[in-house]
DNA sequence: AACCCGAACAACCGCAGCCGG
DNA sequence: TCCGGCTGCGGTTGTTCGGGT
């Protein structure tokens, strides 16, 4: 059929985002709202494609998303809902709000993963694993991969049949049922709920050195941000709450664009030190565990 | 101090599904 | 109904960083 290929990858950037990019990014989606992604890095003055921006957007840059780790909370919704579902990180996501598809595929495999085989728990069929298969632990995983990538599993056929025949299967989960009954399907719910939005406390004036202190700036500036056109909030409830989740964790880039688009009215104590983000991701996502 | 290795996470790739013409 | 464009999803890869030797 002679797809098109997403984008004209001549001259595209790839590769870790700069501040500057993030910069562009937000502007044009403050401005314009989240319409056609193919057009964004046009519009927007970069030079990565649709995609790419979109990825960024939704990942990263998104005014609700939680940073840090997974709550025990969190995580075992995770393991519940992976039951479930299986590997549908989207769905899964969306029953997590603040959460991306991305961010808990990356923590099942990084982390629940490694935890349920510790405690003996088979991560892809979720019964108890075998003494056997136990006992060749790593060789196992190594054999899973190469069946999985030649075969189908008798394991995860059955999580298989679940990504081929969704409907079917969630008609015969009652809990996904429920979930969706609820209300809670989640393709049209605000990624928030008003009582998981974490209220940044604005720190006392001599915690001004921590960078954290920023996130404050970020709920006054999003506040007007409600203002802007076509900017695409997920709810009322969220406007209102005016507590943002914002990373509110530490720096990141949406003090930049306040620093920037409120005429330098705040001061604010943070420095751009990574060469790379434009800021220090690192600290940003280390400092409050 | 240098190197290696594994963990963690950001970003990319390719496919499937949806939707409008 | 078919076709083509666009978006979203899930798997995979790449990069960075910290700990161990």
């Amino acid at each position: 059929m002679g797809r098109q290929p997403c984008c004209d990858k001549v001259g595209l950037k790839k590769g870790p985002w700069t501040a500057e990019e993030d910069k562009k990014l937000i502007n044009f989606i403050l401005t314009n709202g989240q319409c056609c992604w193919r057009a964004v890095p046009k519009l927007a003055g970069l030079l990565r494609c649709g995609k790419s921006c979109r990825l960024r957007w939704t990942n990263y840059l998104r005014p609700d998303l939680k940073r840090g780790l997974l709550s025990e909370f969190e995580e075992k919704m995770v393991i519940d809902l992976h039951a479930q579902l299986g590997n549908r990180w989207s769905k899964i996501a969306s029953h997590l709000p603040g959460r991306t598809d991305n961010e808990i595929k990356n923590h099942w495999n990084t982390h629940i993963k490694k935890k349920l085989r510790k405690t003996g728990i088979d991560p892809l069929t979720h019964k108890p694993l075998s003494p056997a298969e136990e006992h060749h632990r790593p060789q196992q995983q190594e054999q899973k991969k190469q069946d999985d990538k030649t075969k189908e599993p008798e394991t995860s056929s059955s999580l298989k049949s679940t990504i081929t025949k969704p409907k079917e299967e969630e008609e015969n989960h009652p809990m996904v049922k429920d979930v969706e009954i609820n209300g809670f399907c989640t393709d049209e719910v605000p990624l928030m709920e008003p009582h998981e939005i974490l209220v940044p406390n604005c720190p006392p004036s001599t915690s001004s050195s921590s960078p954290s202190s920023s996130s404050c700036h970020s709920s006054m500036f999003l506040e007007e941000l409600q203002h802007f056109p076509g900017f695409d909030w997920p709810s009322d409830d969220y406007n209102a709450s005016n507590g943002l989740s914002l990373w509110n964790d530490d720096f990141n880039i949406w003090d930049l664009l306040i620093n920037e688009e409120s005429d330098k009215r705040l001061p604010l104590d943070h420095s751009l030190s990574s060469p790379q983000m434009g800021f220090d991701q690192d600290s940003r996502q280390h400092e409050l565990f």
